[in-house]
DNA sequence: CGTATGGTTGATACCCGTCAACCGGTGTGG
DNA sequence: CCACACCGGTTGACGGGTATCAACCATACG
């Protein structure tokens, strides 16, 4: 069960704002966006904000902070990453038509959440075309990602590895990649069930392209130093 | 260029109502819901509906019949398949927010589509919450189909194959699969360019499943005999 | 009848999954 | 403080699944 924070943080000062539904929008609009939110909540790495066959309850989240994977099981009890999910990401969209969610969403890290109900963004969304395109636009950008990632899961081991790397949320606004520190919440094995390959082979492919020089990497400390390599490589 | 048809065929007689955007729509709400449509398209097999960095102006269509494929060009001319479309699917859906599509859509058949413009589906769905509702199931359900396709990339290629053959549209409503005809509009490169396997490797599965008695394929001729064990090996 | 296209089948090479050992870091309890 | 277990990650050996290349066949078509 997630848990209610007390303090209410502004949409204003929000990391994610420009990834996030209430992107460029002004001062004023923004504070009437906020009060949109339902509730906010905070999860802790480990936590479930919600599993297979919990009832949706018109919900959507947006992450504020934090990264999230999504999974499902299967028969034989192996879990199958559908997604990782980053700030300003929301939750819930392919699961606003069912009456239970389909996937289990488990928080990587300390995590804060702004709850909406899809009903009352339609209803705001009505009067307020600006928002209305931001909803498109998030639910066309999830469209476009997921099919990203098919025609990587249909490419080779190095290939998938270096597109994953590349579509990772940059640490700062402004895509600069080369040099930049990333922490990556998830492990090998996490990596490897949403790639379609074994841990071990994401592994090998990590230190090769250590040695290649295309980034460095410590436990889950990553740099990218060369992006434009990895480009090469994804193809 | 699509070509344009001349009489107009209504959705009260359209196969694929039940897949499409007026579902479960009465007679009277299903001719109200008709004048939505903007023009109806005529496309023979190898017609391209738009390509890579054609404009969107805000189109949409819906397949009343035929099939399609939507692929992109890698750099060295590969055509990567980034989905199947049968008749009730929606094209256009992942380019309702960018200016110019990324992918090129080409009819796999004769079909017949119907021209939206994504500006008016909205606005009608303001004073109508049953369309909005259908506006939003068919994103929802474009998004799990999406997340379907990742999971099933992520396996083995007799489980690539039998998932693929399991998701084709069924002939007739009620989805019963065992001894129905398909007719597969595609060959077996763009299957394998679809599910990330070499065209030779489809081939041989396809036969080992017909040996085993799961299938009669002859060509593109498909009956499925079998659904139950394709299921099992599908996983 | 010759050609092109699509599909099947075989031989071979290689990528990657599996299994196992090992290693560093972390936590735990004596 | 140290011994120990445990988890995540790395590395090696090996086998199997799949890509690649090629030959061959059936059908469609000019």
């Amino acid at each position: 069960m997630p848990h209610t924070t007390g303090p209410p943080a502004s949409c204003l000062d929000c990391g994610a704002r420009q990834r996030c539904l209430p992107r460029d929008l002004g001062e004023r609009d923004c504070t009437l966006f906020e009060r949109l939110v339902g509730q906010r909540y905070q999860l802790s790495r480990g936590d479930h904000l919600y599993r297979t066959n919990d009832p949706v309850r018109d919900r959507l989240y947006a992450i504020r902070s934090g990264q999230f994977k999504t999974y499902q099981l299967s028969l034989d009890g192996q879990q199958r990453i559908t997604g990782f999910q980053y700030a300003g990401d929301l939750l819930g969209l392919e699961a606003i038509d069912l009456p239970r969610h389909r996937h289990s969403t488990l928080a990587l890290s300390e995590t804060v959440l702004c709850e909406f109900t899809h009903a009352r963004l339609c209803e705001a969304a009505q009067g307020d075309g600006a928002l209305a395109a931001r909803l498109r636009e998030m639910l066309s950008r999830q469209l476009l990602r997921e099919q990203a990632i098919n025609v990587l899961l249909a490419r080779r081991a190095d290939q998938k590895v270096a597109g994953f790397l590349l579509a990772l949320p940059a640490g700062r606004p402004g895509g600069r990649r080369n040099g930049e520190v990333l922490q990556l919440a998830m492990n090998r094995a996490d990596i490897g069930a949403y790639l379609g390959l074994a841990d071990t082979t994401v592994s090998r492919v990590l230190t090769r392209f250590q040695r290649l020089g295309y980034l460095t990497l410590h436990r889950r400390q990553l740099t990218i130093v060369d992006a434009a390599a990895l480009r090469a490589v994804a193809g």
